[in-house]
DNA sequence: CTGAAAGCGCTTACAG
DNA sequence: CTGAAAGCGCTTACAG
């Protein structure tokens, strides 16, 4: 069984492609076609099953109705919320989209790139790794538009939009200090992008402001593909018996960390908030039952989702129009949960 | 700047598209094309950044190197994982993904069929909801390939990899009465679909092997779009101080479920296992920190997204291979942690 | 060894 | 109001 196309439609009722294009495109109206034949194409459409070959309209007219998204990892929740939220949001206009995730990896961005440009996507929503100056550059130089999220490029002229984490880690960090935490740390990941060095300097920002000194050995930078075994020394190195400079609080940048710290806090019979306060970004299930439930960053990601989608689809709707690019910066809450005390 | 195609590099070399496309498509020896002009030929399309347009190639042989997925939500990490993994094993052999979450939704799963059809994906890789039986008879009796995943229906002929549920809940409630447990509830979701199903039909048989009996107030069936207040009140008949007819152990079929329900026990007073023993499905990082560590029914997520794509992309590259259906069911294990006692 | 030509399924000026 | 024709960028028989 063959699936039908436009000139089966047309050669069913002696009519001509384009007419069926013109009513099966809803421009009947528009070029007066008689309401009976009208009728009649449809039915017909309907009684043939026809679905359109979007490959050949694609082709036909330069536009896919595809988006290409590029995160780290769909399967961290984080970007899994994320996804969700532009895939829907996509979908109600009539948009699909084509997930990539790069585990961060320049590389792997740099080829899901050029498949994407292959694929002819009308557009793209990326989250850019390290590294990957050179190719968002070139992205945003081309016709296609673009949106980064979560992290961008300062020096690179783009749309993006993401979330004020220095303004999230410094009032994160005073809620530490408001809680009479002296010696407060801080877990991140060597990144080297602006999401999480803007983060550890809110951090640092908050312990200045009240005049508390910045002790590098209480920052802790581990690499981003870290094990259990890396956090864990981490943690040891803070809040260790053994350590003589031992933190009584920690805020964590991001909720992988979080989660593997929590584990080694509790291999080491600490108490969470007692022995150690904590804080982490990021709002995963976990930090709901686990056993101190913990105070958090939260950031609006359905908000940056959409809002994503929204940009790009203005941009792809009109292609012409000035090209204003949108820098958007979204604020976040902080869920005060036990991890803190109280 | 416009994107180069075929003929801009063989104008540029003043030869035919046929021999670009054979060199550029790894023939050159094949049609003996000098080793001079296949390395002049290569330069170019360097030169010029070709990037070849996978819309007319699609348009032209039909294959669109595109499988299409479909799967309740995106956002969920039990599915986060199982796409992960399908993205990765399709990229491996050139295929790209779109991702479409249905929310167990059979309207939704038609659309989002029609739409993979439109765009000519070459294979569908979905895990059906319930109610969507036509949709995959439909579609299992096309040319295209289709994998069923994590779900199936036992009544349509179809490729289908999915986990021994019964099996896997026969272990975990075994596991329970082994503890000692003598009221073991179970809370499942009213999914109607035998992955479901065969969850408590595990769990009863194994109840009914020790000869313990069946008692019908102690299964709860959610909703699928459970709120938490619907777990809570589950819990709360099952376990709350007022029950007289209290469960000591709870078998729950979902995590999200499990999640929920380890919030109202705490949010009782009562103690994971003291008061109750709890297992659960699934293995989300949650479990791995709460105040009692969950014994897990673990599935091997990877292992049905790689043999899904596997037998999918065998289908798609012998469409004319005598077409064996092949129906795999994969072992669970039993991770062991703190939530039943020691 | 290489090229001219047809055609995949659409859309859209153009002509009448 | 409707149709014939061109063309999007490829691939692939076919011819020489």
């Amino acid at each position: 069984m063959k699936k039908t196309s436009l000139s089966d439609i047309a050669k069913h009722l002696g009519v001509s492609k384009t007419l069926v294009s013109f009513v099966l495109n809803g421009k009947g109206k528009e070029f007066r076609i008689s309401e009976d034949i009208c009728k009649k194409v449809l039915e017909v459409a309907k009684e043939l099953n026809y679905q359109p070959n979007r490959i050949a309209q694609g082709l036909r007219t330069g536009r896919t109705n595809t988006i290409g998204l590029i995160i780290a990892d769909i399967a961290n929740p984080f970007f899994g919320i994320l996804g969700r939220e532009i895939e829907q949001e996509a979908a109600r206009f009539g948009y699909r989209v084509i997930f990539c995730s790069s585990d961060e990896n320049p590389e792997k961005s740099g080829q899901q790139i050029a498949m994407l440009q292959q694929s002819q996507v009308d557009g793209y929503i990326i989250s850019p790794p390290k590294n990957s100056e050179d190719q968002i550059k070139a992205l945003a130089k081309g016709q296609v538009p673009l949106v980064l999220i979560d992290r961008y490029f300062p020096e690179i002229e783009c749309n993006h939009i993401a979330v004020d984490n220095f303004d999230a880690a410094y009032r994160a960090t005073n809620h530490l200090i408001a809680k009479g935490r002296k010696k407060i740390a801080n877990i991140t990941v060597n990144l080297d992008l602006v999401n999480m060095r803007d983060r550890t300097e809110g951090y640092k920002q908050a312990l200045r402001d009240a005049g508390m000194n910045v002790d590098e050995n209480l920052i802790k930078v581990l690499p981003f593909s870290h094990e259990n075994k890396d956090v864990a020394r981490a943690i040891k190195e803070l809040v260790g018996k053994t350590s003589q400079n031992r933190a009584d609080a920690i805020l964590f940048s991001t909720s992988k960390l979080g989660i593997n710290g929590i584990e080694s806090i509790a291999a080491l019979g600490l108490k969470i908030p007692d022995d150690v306060a904590i804080v982490s970004f990021d709002n995963p299930d976990a930090y709901k039952i686990c056993v101190s439930p913990v105070t958090v960053v939260n950031q609006p990601l359905k908000e940056i989702g959409k809002t994503a989608v929204q940009i790009l689809l203005n941009e792809i709707k009109h292609p012409d129009a000035p090209a204003k690019i949108q820098k958007i910066t979204l604020k976040t809450d902080l869920i005060i949960r036990k991890s803190c005390g109280s």
